[in-house]
RNA sequence: UCCUCCUUAGCUCAGUUGGUUAGAGCGGCUGACUGUUAAUCAGUAGGUCCCUGGUUCGAGUCCAGGAGGGGGAGCCA
């Protein structure tokens, strides 16, 4: 099974007996007399620290136990007083796996830049801070499959590569084996996509919403968890090429069940965080945002404040503000609007009932003839954070709006083929799960959250 | 894609109205110190001033174009 973590080790209470780490060293101080290490596995934020006699061990070897080299260390452990850390290990044995030579090593003892460690995203995950962000990321993962497994819910994989190309939430990849500069063409000249791998026009998968429609009306309630991909030209601190979503699909819910749904499944994952990560989290709250944790505490027990677009309207036109885009009602919120709404509530706000002009065709269309029962999640400065709606389960209305759109209806054949069998009310959502991951560690670029992030003109790694 | 700011040592940055040899802190290296906590102290090395072209007696500094990055907006999760 290996040696002990350091987290192991440093909550152990076994004083004087003899223990073997292994780990990435963090900084080397001392003298001829007394050399000190700081190591760290990644099992937690802290480091052990190591004392060693130099007189004990080969110069060679000591000298190369640099910032960045990793090695294994036996030796006691032992209960330290009035110091900062509460057990050292007194080293016997030093071994090293690998060196870092200290005049290349891109990593000091001294904090870097968050750009400049976007540009050795190979090494960052050995910083404090992307220690404390991918661990949380774990955890976050974690919290949602526990979630919706202790609700009833069934974890779906919905497909990478889809060929419906009528989802429109953006643009989407091509995914092909053609030959880029010599294709197959047909008597019209264009790319024959009979001929490619799956015998027409493929592309990654930008929701599984869709197919998570399919499992819900058959499961009852199901989730999705996986990766999505936007060809958006999208250069923001909050838009990623390559992101992970989450999206439950449910059978007999309408749009108050979706919203409840929404509100404490978020709450549950601040707070499970707050539970599960609070060293992290104290570190990030030191190093980056001082409002960290009284702002997850405070979200975690809040209650989300609901309305209406139209209410929403009618609050942001009498607010009398001065707005750079004009507030009318059928035009899409723009983020000087969101971020009124959520200063004016000083917390989350979900707004309900949107135009369905500016909404997705397989949302369900209210009676006023206007409106459909789409929901969006607005969060501080992160926007939207989930966007969701009930779906049109009555398959004419469906149909008409396909066709009023000028969806392919063929492409779409097998989702019209549930509302023909069956149908049954339903809604789901889908959550952005780096936006998440800003809320939840105060970063503040969604580059700085995922381990290797895909923007336009950045696939590095 | 649009607007805006930035690019000088390994990192973070200063650099005056254009003027001699481009600086600091940290990191590295060398040395001192018997318990340090991003140790401290002394010394030392380290530069394609993002690239290309232009103005000028003279450009890190001014102008034009390009590249890369940050922030804001749009698209959205």
């Amino acid at each position: 099974m290996g040696s002990p973590t350091v987290k192991e080790l440093l909550a152990s209470t076994a004083y004087d007996t003899n223990v073997t780490l292994n780990g990435w060293v963090r900084t080397k101080r001392g003298n001829k007399k007394i050399v000190f290490l700081a190591v760290n596995d990644g099992s937690v934020i802290h480091s052990i620290q190591v004392v060693a006699d130099p007189t004990k061990f080969e110069e060679e070897l000591l000298r190369s136990v640099t910032t960045g080299a990793a090695v294994a260390v036996t030796g006691k452990l032992v209960r330290t007083e009035g110091r900062d850390q509460p057990v050292e290990v007194h080293a016997e044995k030093l071994e090293l796996y690998g060196s870092a030579d200290p005049a290349s090593y891109p990593l000091q003892k001294k904090g870097h830049s968050l750009e400049f460690l976007r540009e050795i995203a190979h090494l960052r995950p050995r910083t404090n801070t992307f220690g404390a962000v991918l661990r949380i990321r774990h955890a976050l993962s974690y919290a949602i499959h526990t979630y919706f497994n202790d609700r009833g819910f069934f974890y779906l994989h919905s497909p990478i590569i889809t060929g419906s190309d009528a989802e429109g939430a953006g643009e989407m990849f091509r995914v092909t084996t053609l030959d880029a500069v010599n294709p197959p063409r047909n008597k019209k000249g264009h790319v024959d996509f009979k001929k490619d791998f799956f015998g027409k026009e493929t592309n990654l998968t930008v929701s599984g919403q869709l197919e998570g429609e399919m499992a819900a009306l058959a499961l009852g309630k199901v989730y999705t968890f996986g990766p999505t991909f936007r060809a958006e030209n999208s250069n923001t601190p909050r838009h990623l090429a390559e992101f992970w979503m989450i999206e439950p699909e449910m059978a007999f819910y309408d749009i108050h069940d979706n919203m409840d749904l929404a509100e404490d499944m978020l709450k549950y994952l601040v707070a499970y965080i707050l539970d599960h990560c609070a060293d992290d989290v104290a570190f990030l709250n030191k190093m980056y945002d001082q409002e960290l944790t009284a702002r997850l505490q405070s979200a975690a027990a809040s209650t989300f404040h609901r309305m209406s677009y139209t209410e929403a309207i009618d609050l942001l036109t009498a607010s009398g503000k001065e707005f750079e885009y004009p507030v009318s009602w059928g035009a899409d919120l723009q983020k000087e609007h969101e971020n009124h709404l959520v200063d004016h509530f000083k917390g989350p706000v979900i707004l309900s009932d949107y135009p369905r002009d500016i909404k997705a065709f397989y949302m369900k269309q209210n009676d006023d003839g206007k409106t459909v029962r789409a929901m969006d999640v607005l969060f501080p400065w992160i926007g939207e954070i989930i966007g969701g709606s009930q779906r049109e389960e009555r398959h004419e209305v469906l149909q008409n709006r396909i066709r009023e759109m000028n969806i392919p209806e063929e492409s779409l054949w097998w989702y019209l083929e549930t509302r023909k069998y069956g149908t049954v009310p339903h809604s789901g959502f889908g959550l952005g799960f780096e936006r998440l991951m800003l809320f939840v560690t105060g970063m503040t670029n969604i580059r700085d959250v995922i381990p290797f992030p895909r923007t336009p003109q950045n696939a590095e790694f």
